[in-house]
DNA sequence: CATTTTATGAGAAAGTGTTCACAAGTCGCC
DNA sequence: GGCGACTTGTGAACACTTTCTCATAAAATG
């Protein structure tokens, strides 16, 4: 088995993953390492650095080839098949989610969509139909989710967050704002998008 | 002037800022290192290195004050105001943020919210009547946006990034999955899910 | 077919970031 | 009032990251 990435090389692979996805959606066939940085807002010599640590991708004075890169970056990553998450809150953001196309160009395929409101339970949103959060724990083992998504409101999201646990997940998007308490094997990842604009703010103020 | 942060240290001020206001709203008084460590996924060490850089804001066997330890890290990251930010599309994503708190609890005010469908201009989401795309440019520089957030279709989120520029936006968050081209001095921050899903899964697979 | 342009790959050095280990300050309890 | 549990702040070691630089290779040009 390989070594495991740091921290920051992992998140880096993850951008250009995305960059490369986008561009071969857009039909690019070779990208430089000059055009992932602008994309990345990084430097050139560190997409080279970063990609040239796990063999030569590149072909000098032409580029990188979009396709072969990706399986490449996917095969670092480890994460090239298809990865089941189950999403909790089917309001305006769970709505947002389901029918994103972000998600399917990633190979993520939503399993499953919960939510408490017995009002819409059985309602469809884009190709799925809402089912009884009650359920999460059971349908989350039965269907191998590997990945849940918080998006309901505040004051359940702890509630959701064992439901998921329970149900076997080991890591949570916590799309709201509530810090929750989970066991060490769980890691919570809060999306917030206030934090990240406070951080774009500063280097523009400064 | 203070010396320039650096991106670690800007994400994780962030990231502690994030967490001590939600604290905060919880009734919190005081935290330790540990607490926020935990909650931000870092070393506690690294917790106090970040903020004793700036100063000597807690308590030795006691922890630091939530408070006070809030308005020092606004201090540090020049952030204490309230920002203006202008929203373009309405959908489901659109309409996500703005019934969210997330913003205004951190100090951004959705200052207008824009959609290009005509049936939609003149509708309210929130507190705000919806006003149509075509005056973003202007409007912008009314309302002094700083900050402008994309959450349209990937067809419209080019156009969509060039009314903000015109409207003097420097900051631009992109909701959409579209690689975006704009001038040098306007800085686009991407936010794909798929992408922080990756990376985390990543960690879960090795 | 020689020349120019473009772009990668890697050595080496400078610069940063992270973590350990521990001294020192604070509080509550008996 | 003193003891023990707790928690911060920091020197020093270590590890990692980033960037500069240049050799090398492929393609385009005339």
């Amino acid at each position: 088995m390989s070594e495991k990435l740091t921290l920051g090389v992992a998140a880096r692979l993850s951008t250009y993953l995305r960059i490369l996805t986008q561009s071969r959606k857009q039909g690019l066939q070779s990208i430089s390492s000059q055009e992932i940085s602008e994309y990345a807002n990084v430097n050139p010599t560190q997409v080279r650095r970063d990609l040239s640590t796990f063999g030569k991708f590149g072909k000098r004075g032409v580029g990188y080839n979009v396709d072969s890169l990706l399986n490449q970056i996917q095969g670092i990553l480890h994460t090239g098949g298809v990865h089941s998450l189950a999403l909790v809150g089917a309001g305006n953001l769970g709505t947002a989610i389901v029918t994103s196309s972000i998600f399917k160009d990633h190979g993520f395929g939503i399993a499953a969509v919960f939510d408490r409101d017995p009002a819409r339970i059985g309602e469809k949103v884009g190709d799925l139909i809402i089912e009884d959060a009650a359920n999460i724990a059971l349908r989350c083992k039965e269907l191998g989710v590997v990945l849940g998504v918080l998006a309901v409101p505040p004051e359940s999201a702890q509630w959701a967050a064992d439901q998921l646990v329970a149900g076997g997940t080991k890591i949570i998007f916590n799309y709201t704002e509530t810090l929750l308490s989970v066991p060490e094997d769980v890691t919570i990842h809060t999306i917030n998008p206030a934090e990240e604009m406070l951080y774009a703010l500063y280097f523009y103020l400064t």
